[in-house]
Formats: C-alpha cells, structure tokens, sequence
RNA sequence: GGGCGAGUGGCGGAACGGUUUACGCGUUGGUCUCAAAAACCAAUGGGAGCAAUCCCGUGUGGGUUCGAAUCCCACCUCGCCCACCA
C-alpha cells in the first residue's frame, strides 16, 4: 500500500466538513445547477453496493459543475415511511421511529465515508413531523380541489402486509414487495385523480429530457388508447314483457373498442363478471349457472385469470343485444377474459379480428363473419378493406374508423373515445408507518351546505314545472343543496317568446342569490334559455332537447298535419329570434346540451346546428330511447341532468385545519394492521376522537395513512428550502431551483415514483404553488449491480458486498473509481472484487508520479495531458465514467513511461482526477504546495492544437484486407500518404494489377481497389 | 405472447462504417528476495511457420459497401419491462 487511505480520507471529509463548501450558495449570481439522486430507503441492511454507483455519477458530475463555476445543489435525505421498517418494528417490537434513527446514522455514516459532495444542511428525512406536515398540507389541495375522494372499490389485498396496494405495486399478481398473494376486496379507499392529468402527462414529455426508453415506458403505462364508445341495445326480451319501455330503453350496454371499423364483425358481446348489469339482464333460466360462474371467477387470482394461454371460459347469460349497425341480434356472454377495470367492463366481440375472440367463439362455436379482407387464415388482425359491412365496403380501415365513428354519433349510438390503462391513484394504506391523512370525519357536519348556487328551470310549450321530470330534478337539486327556481310561464299553451323572455328576465332578477348561476331549459324554455345565456353570465347552461335552431321548409313540412295554423305561427316565432352561439361560448361557463335518441322534433338537421354552433365548447349528451319531452310525457326524472350537478352538501370529512398540521402519529402499543384491516390507529381513541373544527361537534380522525410513494412526490422542492417552517418551501427559492436540471435514478421508478411525482408537481404548478410544471428537466437511469454471480444480490442468496469493508481496506476512492470503471454507467454489470484492486494500483500510481514532477514535460505528456482533459470532459457529461477512468489510467502510463510531467502538468491532471478519487486528488495538491481546495480550481479547458497528433498510424488495405500500416507526419498530402503506401513491399505483392479505384481517409487509411 | 435492450479474448469491457480487443482483472515468463508477498518489466484471440508473413476470428445465416462488430433482413440465445388493454 503506496498511502495511507484512512488517514488522507479522514483528513478530507473532516475539511469539507468545516468549511462547508459544498454547501449550495443562497442568492448567488452563478448560474444555478440542481443536481438530484434518488434518496435511500434506509434499511437494516445499511448501504447497497449499488447506492454508490449513482451517488458517485452524480457526485462527479455536481463536482465538475462547481468547478465550472455554477452555483450546485446536490442534497441527500430519507425516504423512511414504509412497510419494511414497520414490519421491522412488528417483529422486534421496537419503535418504528427509533428504527429508523438508527438506519440513517447507519446509512449517513457510510455515505459520509464515500467522500460525496452532498449540502448535508439540508438533509431531510420524510418522517419528520416538520416535514411531513407539508407532505399532510400538499394532500389537503388535492382534497380541497375535489381531487382526494373516497370511495368504495375493488383494490388489491395483499393477504400477508394486510394493506391495499396500488395497482402499480402488484407486480405478476403478487405483492411487490412482499411477494405475498394478493386478492381484490372492497375497501373504502382515498383514491387521488391522477387520471385527470394523463394526457398532460403525455404530452409534456415533448417538453422534457429523459431517456427515450424512460419516456416510452411512461407513455406505455399511461396507455392512452383512441377509439369508440358504442351502445348496444337490449333485444326485448321477458324483461319487457311487463311492457314497461321506459326500463327497457335504460337498459343498453356499452362497449369500448379500438377497432370500430370491425363493428360489422361483431357477432356477440362479453361483460366481465363484476360487470352491475350481469345481474339485471340474466335470462331466468341462465341464472344458476351464471351465478356460479361469476362466484368462480371472483376467486380467481390475477394470476390465473391473467394467464392469455389459459382455455377461454364464460356463460351465456341468455339475453340479446343489438348490433347497431346492422340490427343483428348477437348473444351477451360473461366471461372473464374481459376486466372490469379497463374500458367499461364490457365488449363486443369481433372473433375474425381478434385472437382473444376467436379462441372464444371457437370454443362456444359463436359466429365468425370476416369483416376485413386480407389474405392468411382467421383471426387476423392487421388493418385492411372492409367487406360484409354495407354502405362502408371499400373503405379501409383508418377511413372507416372516422366514418363509422362519426355515423355512430350522428345516430346517438355512441362516440369518439379515449381510454387510458393508468387508473387512480389509491392513496390509504392500513397501516401506522406512514403520514396520517389529516382529515376528520363529521357526523354533525354531514350533509351541511358548503357553498350557494342557483338554478333556474324553464319548460317548454305547453307544459309546465308540474310536468315532465320537473319535480324530481327540483327535489334532487334541493338535496344536494342548490337553490332552485322555478315558474309556470305565461299562455304556457300558447306562448309569445318577448312575453316569455320578459318572464324570465323579472323572474331571474327578482329571485337570484347572487351565486353562481345555472339555467336548465327544455325544449322552448331550452330556446329561451339560450337566449337568457346572452344575457346573462352562467356558470352552467343545460339545454334538454332545445328546439331555437332555424330549420329549414322541409323541417315543418313533416308536421304541416299536426300542427294547426296558430300552432305554426307559434313555433315561426320563436324561431324568428335566432340564437347568437358566440355570445353563448362568451357567458358561459360550461354548456351541456342533451339529446333524447328518438326524438321526433330534434332532428338531425336542429342537432347538428347545435353541433356546429356551440362546436367543441360544449358537450353532447345522448339520451338513449328517449323522445321529446314537453307534453308531459310521464318521465319522472332524468338522470342524464341529475348528474352534471354534485353535490353542494359535505359528505362529512373536513380537512384538519393548516394551523392544527402536523397530525402527528401517535404511540400505540402495537403495529399490526387490525383483523378488520384497519389501521394501528383506530384502536388509539384519545387519538381517533377529536373535534371538528368546522362545527366543534365530536369527530373521528381518519385513521388510514399515506402510501411512502407520498412522501417522496415532492421531497426535491423541500431540498429548496428545508427549514421553512411557514410554507413547504419560499416562492423565490422555489423559483431560483427548479425545476431539478439533472435527476437519475432507476428504471423500476419510472411507472410509480417518476410518474406520480410528475403528477404532484403538475397539480401544485396548477394551484400556484410551483413555478413549472415539470419538476425534472432532464432524467437518466443507471444500471443495476449484480452480485459475482451475475445473480440479484440479496441477502437470502448470501451473495452481498459490504461496502465498510471495502473503503477499510481501499479507501474511499478505490470504491467511487471502481463503481464507475466497472461498466456502461446504464447497463446491469455483475460486481467483481477482484477488478477492485486495479483501481488501488492506479491511484498508488498516481501518487508516485508526484515524485516524478519536473521542470520538463515531454510533448508527448502534453498531447496525452490535452487528450485526456478532452475525453474526461465529454465523457462525464454522457456518463461514460468507464472511459473517462480508462482514460486517466492510459495518461498516467504515459507520463510512466516518459519519465516524468511538469508541476502544471500534474495539477491540471489531479483536476480532472478530483471528482473521480477528491481525497488522493486533494491530498496530492496539498502535498505539492497547492492552497485550499482543489474543488475552487477551476475545469481545465483543452486545447486542441495540443491534442492533435504528430505521428499518424495509417492502415494500408488491398481490397479491404489490411497488408500494412505505415507512419507518417500530421498533415502529409494524400498524393505522398498513397505513394508510401504503394511503396509497402507486402502491399506490392498483393498488387497483381493496377489498381481500379484508390479509397483514402486522411489519417485513417488507404485501401488499393484492385 | 408483446415491447425494449444486449450478444466482441479466460473475465468486466473499448471501438459503434475505416488497423477488433483501448483500459482493467486474470494467466505466463522475468527482475528484486534466503523465500514469499508487494512492486516493476515483458508476453497474452485461435491456427500454420525458424522468420517475414499468411489463414480464421465480434451469436448464426444472408445482404448493402472498396471496406461491416458497427447499417439492413431473417433466425438463435440472454436480460429487463409489460402481459387476455379489446
């Protein structure tokens, strides 16, 4: 051993320690450059040989930067909510959070020890109260923006952790981090809407650096997929022979496709087993077996049912659908090929053009019709020409796609649609180890009004607010806590529209709170409601089944027998005032316009002036079965407008208010879920019973608490400002930090942790809480360590390397060198401790050559020098660590083999080497008279002319085949490099002709085409 | 089954249209030593030859090119991610 390694490291960190000059410099004029590595769970287990492996990258490349003059920020903190130190603590019965104290001084110590250049004032650790009430704080928006809700779901079990889990985290069916069997049960659960952002997520990876495969993999995940909505009818069936209609027409399935092109092809239907309509369309003689079916399936593990090789199994529920394009009546199945989770839990099933299909309809023998030509026995999927569907023959299938869509809509028998695989986020976990979510639930405040808004309803022509679905839309509006108007019109029977719009006008003025305002008109009242919304601002407009278009003479042809010549006259009136759609788009808010499906006075000529006048503005909905309205058709309600409106009236939870956070966990006894599942902290009932700080009445704390991912969403806007304890970070420092320029971390982050912290990011920039929108400007990925045995390492396979013992006996830099030498930075390397001890012999080395500074330095030390400053330089900013070490260890044979390097010479080299090995590279700077720390040094630039070669090295080839090489001086012409080439004696002997074609690349080759 | 990536000495890997194997490990021989370790020097893809030199070599088979590890096509193997996504 050439130095002593524990000595130099000590020394070293002791003085960066002091001086603090990695500390990031607040209000600096640098340019500032944020540097960000994943931070550590920290485990029992102490540090991974591969935690190292990116710190050092990172390190080096943080160094480099401040050598380079930029104001870094490089900090480190702990992710240490979880369920490995909870089932620590269940195991020991020890505190969670003394576990976690003693792991992060495990885990500070060791990373201390690697020399990085990590600003430890502001270390964070994300189970802090003083942290985690931000984190508490942050899931506050999400509940006060209507993005936080409850609900009761089928989530994922896992049987042995006793907690829900994300969809993310069941990997193959199993419990990611246990491994465990999971099985669906149904929970109320926190879910947060991150579905709400999928496209944004999408689309703004356009605007961001990652690596191409990071990006695709997030895309894929998102799974964003175009296609149609369709409805599908229920045949009549004995279900209908009550004669009850109004049932029937509710009772459609409805499907989502990405080949709608193939409807034509669609000879029956699937609903998953959870599907709510599997009950209600069950013929009676199918029940028993269906029944049985669906109580199998629901035992099913994912695992079995996922299995696409397994032989296809389903029932036939006895009822029909119909085929809305072309009226063929197809047979419904359940089976459980189809998810509830994705789409609408239901399909229809094209067997030529599907393999999942086919297999199905094989087994149960269902028809097969081929609607798209193409050559190769069925299924086929590839895209083609339609065949066997009518009108649509000919067209491929991109066209048919758009035609087809847009006749489905035009018919109201569906829609362009988008589905995405991402679902929500679910949030609770029941467990102790995590944030409490700071939520109180209020029996008192239950049903309480939360805020005032008015709604005024208008009928149509001769009706009245005793008709039609009046009553109950009242009734319901008044539940949910609106205030609610409404008024008979004047000669309902005979209405003038001034006479009307007076009404209206008086009525509106008289009654309105002040609060936002909604108009529901229908029909005529639909007419004059839009004319009120050029009036008046709206906050919503809901038009049902508005006449107010201008029809054209042969619209009222089709009535001239039904309608009376008064009747005429009526009807021109109101269509004698004309809508104006842009003062409309103007006003309101939010326009929603429903059409009933069978209506035989909104046809499509008024539908699609609608369309075309209120455009993408306003949404559509189509009412399925349903005809006009206004004569008092007996319709009772009317779900479609029920729920545009939520409620007004407090489901019972109130947030914790921002001055009683933290909610901090309190002590219990014991860790253990609960048998019922809940949480550690339902026993605790000092705790669970609070008050509400809304009404002062007797609450109950939510006692689930937040998945880790929570914590670690937003734990690099905390590193900005880490002890602010007025607000999760300062405005101005926020916007002098991020976003983060450079943040690596590993692939198995990319679909949870790197999503849902794009995610988080994007709602606070959306509340004004951050300044951009992309927390991460540019992310990298490196490759895992595999253990000598090219196996994972792990503990059960006894195969890990403890980095304690290697920085003992190497020391420090010996390791970061060697993290860095041992691969291609992305690629999974297997570790070898042997390789380890080429890294010492090369710093032993380099400290030896500080014997060998001279005044003179050889040219060929120079080249090498400028050489090197080039290659060490480029290969730091594409992480290719590997050969920029190769590099320096090259260099220092050179001046090895030369004898010696100037004192210059030497510095600028020890430069370079810093980030890499920043004990030896200081030590040796010191030792050599050197002032300070090399860290204020500034980057080496290289120069060029320097680095150029003297003598080039030129292959000489005869057809391709090299015959010799041949020396000569930088810049001799290509006439000269060719005739001493020819010259060669071996090159002449393969010449047996003149050559035909001479190949020359300056400084390469010559190649004697012959 | 799908997507992505990778196959180069005994090993980790360089090279990514121009002299295959930089750099490191290992191995062999040498120097030093009573000896060993360490260090240093030299050699190190296979085959033929005293040698100059030649032939064969980047998973396999084709193709493009004056020239292919590198680009294209097909196949094989391995790794990672996803997996009945309609």
């Amino acid at each position: 051993m050439k130095y002593d390694h524990k000595l130099i490291d000590n020394k070293w960190q002791g003085r960066w320690e002091e001086s603090g000059i990695f500390h990031a410099e607040e209000n600096s004029k640098k340019e500032k450059f944020y540097c960000l590595v994943e931070f550590p769970y920290p485990s029992g287990a102490g540090l991974h040989i591969g935690h190292p492996r990116s710190y050092t990258a990172l390190d080096i490349i943080a160094r480099k930067a401040r050598m380079e003059g930029k104001n870094v920020l490089y900090p480190m903190g702990w992710d240490a909510f979880g369920l490995p130190t909870e089932n620590y603590a269940i195991k020991t019965g020890r505190k969670p959070e003394d576990v976690t104290a003693e792991n992060i001084i495990t885990f500070k110590r060791q990373l201390k020890s690697l020399g990085l250049s990590f600003d430890w004032s502001r270390e964070i650790n994300t189970t802090d109260p003083a942290y985690y009430k931000w984190t508490q704080w942050q899931f506050l928006q999400f509940f006060k923006a209507g993005l936080a809700y409850k609900d009761k779901m089928a989530i994922n079990w896992c049987m042995s952790c006793k907690t829900g889990l994300a969809n993310e985290e069941v990997v193959d069916g199993a419990c990611e981090r246990c491994g465990g069997e999971v099985e669906k049960r149904n929970k109320e659960q926190w879910m947060i809407a991150i579905t709400k952002y999928a496209d944004r997520l999408i689309e703004d990876l356009d605007t961001i650096d990652y690596l191409p495969k990071i990006k695709k993999q997030q895309k894929d995940w998102i799974g964003r997929s175009e296609g149609a909505e369709v409805i599908f009818k229920l045949v009549d069936s004995t279900l209908s022979k009550g004669g009850d209609r109004e049932v029937l027409a509710r009772d459609s399935i409805s499907v989502f496709t990405t080949r709608p092109d193939t409807l034509f092809g669609a000879t029956y239907m699937v609903l998953a087993p959870e599907h709510p309509l599997v009950s209600k369309i069950v013929e009676e003689d199918h029940k028993v077996e269906v029944d049985a079916y669906v109580k199998s399936s629901s035992k099913k593990t994912e695992i079995e049912r996922g299995d696409a090789q397994k032989e296809k199994t389903g029932v036939f529920t006895g009822s029909y659908a119909v085929n809305p394009v072309n009226g063929e009546k197809i047979p419904i199945w359940v089976a459980d090929y189809v998810l509830m989770g994705y789409g609408t839990g239901a399909i229809m099933a094209v067997p030529a053009h599907d393999e999942r299909d086919f297999a199905f309809a094989t087994k149960f023998d269902l028809p097969i019709v081929e609607v798209v030509a193409g050559e190769g026995s069925l299924p086929r999927t590839e895209e083609g020409t339609a065949i066997n569907s009518g009108e649509f023959d000919g067209l491929t299938t991109t066209e048919l796609k758009v035609k087809i869509t847009e006749w489905l809509a035009q018919e109201g028998k569906g829609k362009i649609a988008v589905n995405f695989k991402l679902r929500d986020w679910v949030f609770s976990r029941q467990r102790y180890w995590g944030e409490p979510i700071p939520l109180v639930h209020c029996k008192n405040c239950e049903g309480a009004q939360t805020e005032q808004k008015d709604v005024f309803l208008f009928h149509g022509w001769d009706g009245s607010t005793e008709g039609d679905f009046f009553p109950s839309l009242k009734a319901d509006l008044k539940k949910k806590g609106y205030n609610v108007f409404m008024f008979n019109a004047p000669n309902a029977e005979e209405p003038v529209f001034e006479e009307w719009l007076a009404f209206a006008r008086e009525k509106i003025d008289s009654n309105r709170t002040g609060a936002p305002l909604t108009i529901v008109g229908h029909s005529m009242g639909g007419h004059l409601s839009a004319k009120l919304a050029e009036l008046y601002e709206l906050e919503r407009l809901v038009l049902v089944a508005p006449v107010g278009a201008q029809p054209s003479e042969k619209y009222f042809d089709q009535y001239k027998d039904t309608l009376t010549e008064d009747e005429f006259k009526i009807y021109k009136d109101f269509q004698d005032h004309p809508i104006d759609f842009d003062a409309i788009k103007k006003n309101v808010g939010d326009v929603r316009v429903i059409f009933g499906m069978e209506d035989k006075w909104i046809t499509d000529e008024i539908r699609d002036q609608y369309r075309v006048g209120l455009g993408d503005s306003a949404q559509f909905v189509e009412i399925n079965g349903r005809g006009h309205l206004s004569t008092n058709a007996g319709v009772t309600h009317l779900e479609a407008i029920e729920s545009m409106f939520d409620s007004l009236k407090s489901n019972g939870w109130v947030a914790v208010p921002d001055s009683d956070l933290p909610v901090k966990l309190p002590d219990v006894e014991r860790y253990e879920p609960t048998d019922t599942g809940e949480s550690p902290l339902a026993v605790i009932k000092d705790w669970v019973n609070t008050i509400c700080p809304t009404c002062g009445g007797h609450a109950r704390r939510e006692t689930d608490t937040m998945p880790n991912w929570a914590g670690s969403s937003w734990y690099f806007l905390r590193y900005i400002d880490p002890h602010n304890d007025k607000a999760f970070a300062d405005p101005e420092k926020l916007k002098e930090w991020t976003p983060v320029d450079w943040y690596n971390g590993g692939m198995e982050h990319t679909t949870l942790h790197l999503l849902y912290s794009r995610f988080w990011n994007k709602f606070l920039y959306d509340r004004g809480h951050v300044p951009v929108s992309e927390p991460y400007a540019k992310r990298t990925s490196h490759g895992l360590i595999l253990a000598e045995d090219g196996e994972k390492m792990s503990k059960s396979r006894g195969n890990v390397v403890n980095p304690d013992e290697l920085v003992e006996k190497f020391g420090a830099d010996t390791l970061r060198i060697y993290e860095m030498f041992i691969g291609p930075f992305a690629e999974a390397v297997p570790w070898s401790t042997n390789g380890v001890i080429g890294m010492r012999r090369f710093l032993d080395k380099v400290m030896t050559i500080k014997d060998a500074v001279q005044e003179f330095e050889s040219e060929k030390v120079t080249r090498a020098l400028h050489q090197t400053i080039k290659k060490v330089t480029t290969d730091i900013e594409s992480m290719r660590f590997n050969t920029a070490v190769a590099q320096m260890m090259t260099f220092v044979n050179v001046v090895g083999d030369e004898g010696g390097i100037s004192k210059p010479g030497f510095e600028t080299f020890l430069t370079l080497l810093c980030p890499f090995a920043p004990h030896v590279a200081n030590e040796l700077y010191e030792q050599m008279g050197g002032v300070g720390f090399l860290e204020a040094c500034e980057w080496p630039i290289f120069n060029e002319d320097l680095a150029a070669e003297k003598e080039l090295n030129i292959a000489v080839q005869v057809n391709g085949k090299l015959r010799s090489t041949i020396v000569v001086k930088a810049g001799t012409g290509e006439d000269e490099v060719v005739a001493l080439a020819r010259a060669e004696e071996n090159v002449d002997k393969f010449m047996v002709t003149e050559p035909s074609k001479i190949i020359y690349v300056p400084g390469k080759l010559v190649n004697f085409v012959i």
